[in-house]
DNA sequence: AACTTGTTTTACCATTTGGTACAGACTTAT
DNA sequence: ATAAGTCTGTACCAAATGGTAAAACAAGTT
């Protein structure tokens, strides 16, 4: 019982895909059965809770990413410049110029919210407190430090949603590029 | 027939909250129903052509008021300071604190996208060039007033969905007062 | 009073929703 | 070979989904 037919991380992915892109109402069991080609039977065996475990996976699985990729350099001890720019590339990475959002962003967007307040909150708090120590160690004061990563994220979490908007994604890249520069003074 | 029992306009206020809280596909015709205290087949008297048609009048509704309320100040010949603040004021009101959403902003963020696409596009489209040349007027340069308006517009964006992932309307109201500020350098 | 118009109620429809039960199949260890 | 575990397919379920049809109701006009 060490190979398996089918694992449970071999899912997250497509999970993540159908979430980010439907929501998570608008992600419906025979939509998720379909692009994973697995029965609900197999669904449930992985996620015996239903949908909202398959949605919290989804959440977790992002956040273990966003740790690595993100919060990992923010705090690492260096320069700040590589810090965000690390920062930068991982989230043009992840949101896939600007055309897929944040599973987080899309659960606080909608009602779903109140589903998981929670993580939610924590995700966002953590990303503005390091980023606020990097700016901190960039020469901000603590004050100036915490509003600009506040804005910092902001502006992120808004330009997926213009781009996604103008179904252009060079516009995202565009205000990466602008945001790492702001942040690089 | 002056005086009718219910109006198509009197239901517009009410799906707008349920739309921009739960999402479109988050928006039952049940809940709907709920809300208004109307049966379907009167729902289906004012909107023939169902649920899609409840939300793309949301958004007509929407940009009416945007139209009235922000895009009008940011026309207005005047000094781009009030421009600037009745803009921000107009959000303030239409966002509660931070802890609703904009119609077009949420619909924009997932797969509803596809659904309304031109809406969406003119919406932000028309935001932020308006703003761009409230900025030129203010002394900027063309490109980079442009820039610093679709930044704006996505600080925006970005900060209702930080304010609903932190449940904290303060936050919202923070991030406004500081983008007038920047831009009213 | 009758006619017209606009609104609401009620009952109904097919389809889809999230979820379950369970028998069978595959894989691995003994 | 067999037992034990893990995985999968099928069939099924009650409830909710978006949507429809038409009868009944209210009100204004003639």
């Amino acid at each position: 019982m060490v190979k398996q037919v089918a694992e449970r991380a071999d899912l997250l992915p497509k999970l993540a895909q159908l979430f980010r892109s439907h929501g998570y109402e608008g992600t419906s069991l025979a939509a998720i059965a379909a692009a994973t080609g697995l029965g609900k039977g197999s669904l449930y065996h992985f996620f015996p809770r239903g949908k909202p475990e398959m949605a919290q996976a989804v959440l977790d699985e992002t956040a273990a990413w966003f740790a690595r990729a993100v919060l990992g350099p923010l705090r690492h001890p260096g320069p700040p410049r590589v810090a965000i720019r690390e920062m930068c590339r991982a989230l043009e990475a992840h949101h896939n110029g600007g055309t897929q959002i944040c599973a987080f962003a899309l659960f606080a967007a909608d009602e779903t919210q109140t589903l998981f307040a929670a993580p939610l909150r924590t995700h966002f708090q953590q990303w503005i407190e390091a980023l606020a120590r990097v700016l901190v160690l960039a020469g901000r004061g603590a004050a100036a430090a915490r509003t600009e990563a506040f804005d910092a994220v902001a502006c992120i979490q808004g330009a997926i949603i213009l781009a996604r908007a103008a179904e252009d994604g060079r516009v995202f890249a565009g205000a990466v590029a602008r945001l790492e520069a702001r942040l690089c003074v």
